[in-house]
DNA sequence: AGCCGTATCGTTACTTTATAACATACGACC
DNA sequence: GGTCGTATGTTATAAAGTAACGATACGGCT
C-alpha cells in the first residue's frame, strides 16, 4: 500500500495506541458487543500505524504472530470495527484508519495527503449541514457519507 | 455490478446519448486531445446506461462488437475520460458515470440511491465552499474531491 | 456439570477490480 | 524512408474482496 512516500511522520506513541484500545474496550462493553482478540488485534494494528492501511497490509502484519491467518478473518474484523465506528474506510485509497472520536457515530470528512499519507479526520458542521441541505432539497435520505479530499497537507507544501 | 434492483428507470434516450457524444467530440477537439474510437465507445456505453457501470460491465458490453478486447484497453479509456472530465468515478461503487457538465472541470457531489441505482450529480456551491474552508483552515491544498452520499432517492422512499 | 443455540473463527477456493510489462500499429514530421 | 510520440493489443499478474462450509468457542439454561 505505502500511501506516503516523501516525509516520515512519527508513529502514534504506544501510549496513545493503548489508550485507544482501552476506550474501544470500554465502548464495546457498554454496547454489549465483543471486542474479541482478533478484532482487537486488527484495531491495534490500525491504531499503531501513522498511515491508512489496506486489508492486506493488516493481514501481513498479523501474520508475524499468526502465520496462517487468512483474508476473511481480517475483513470480518474490519466489518465489525466499521459497524462499531471504531475505524473508518477511505474509499479512495481502499484503506482503513482509526477513528479519533469513536464514542458516538458521526459523519467525517477526510483530508488525505498524497505526499506523506497523513489523514486528517474533520467533523465540520458546515460541511455536514450543507450536504444534508443538498440531499434534502432532492428528497434524498442519506444513510452513509463518503467525503474525502486528496491533496497536499500544510507540511508537505512547505 | 447491477447497482439498482427495485425500480427500473428509463434508459437515457438515444438522442441524449448522441448529444453527449457530440459535445464530447467538440470539447476534445477544442482541447487538442483525441477522442479515439475506443474512448468514444467506452463513453457511449457509459452514457447509454441509466446506472453506474463497472469497468468489467463496460468490457462485457464492448465485447459484443470486439470479442478480444481486454481490461487495460477499457481502463486506459476510462483514465482518459476521467482526465478530460467526461466521466466521474464513484469510489464507493467502483463504478463510472457520465458527467452532465463536461464543458469545464468541477467538483461534484453524488447522491446514490442504493435501491434503484440512480445517481444524482450535484454542484452545490455551499458544499464546495464549506469543504474549501475546512481544508483551508488546515492549510490543506485539495487536488481532488470525492463526495458521495449513499441512501434512498425520493422515488424509492415513496 | 452437560446441553443447546448462536457468534466467531478457520479454511479453501474463488470473484472482482486494477495494473505491469512488453509488443505492435499508426500518423506526424523531417 | 526513418524516427518519434501516442494509442492499442496482448499476456500475465497483482490487489481487493467474498462465498461457502465446517469447526470451535461462548453464554444461557437446566
Ligand atoms: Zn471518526
Ligand atoms: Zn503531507
Ligand atoms: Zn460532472
Ligand atoms: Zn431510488
Amino acid at each position: 500500500m505505502n500511501v506516503g512516500k516523501h516525509y516520515t511522520r512519527p508513529m502514534p506513541s504506544a501510549t496513545e495506541t493503548r489508550k485507544a484500545l482501552k476506550l474501544a474496550e470500554k465502548l464495546c462493553q457498554e454496547r454489549g458487543v465483543r471486542l474479541t482478540p482478533q478484532r482487537r488485534n486488527v484495531l491495534a494494528v490500525i491504531n499503531a500505524s501513522d498511515q491508512p492501511l489496506g486489508a492486506y497490509d493488516i493481514l501481513e502484519q498479523l501474520r508475524a504472530q499468526q502465520p496462517r491467518i487468512a483474508p476473511p478473518t481480517v475483513y470480518r474484523a474490519l466489518d465489525f470495527l466499521l459497524t462499531e465506528g471504531l475505524i473508518h474506510k477511505l474509499e479512495s485509497l481502499h484503506a482503513f484508519v482509526g477513528c479519533h472520536h469513536p464514542d458516538h457515530p458521526h459523519h467525517s470528512q477526510f483530508l488525505i495527503c498524497e505526499d506523506c499519507g497523513e489523514v486528517d479526520e474533520l467533523h465540520s458542521p458546515l460541511v455536514r449541514d450543507s450536504l444534508d441541505d443538498a440531499a434534502k432539497a432532492r428528497g434524498f435520505a442519506p444513510k452513509h457519507s463518503t467525503v474525502e479530499l486528496l491533496g497536499r497537507c500544510a507540511r508537505c507544501q512547505a
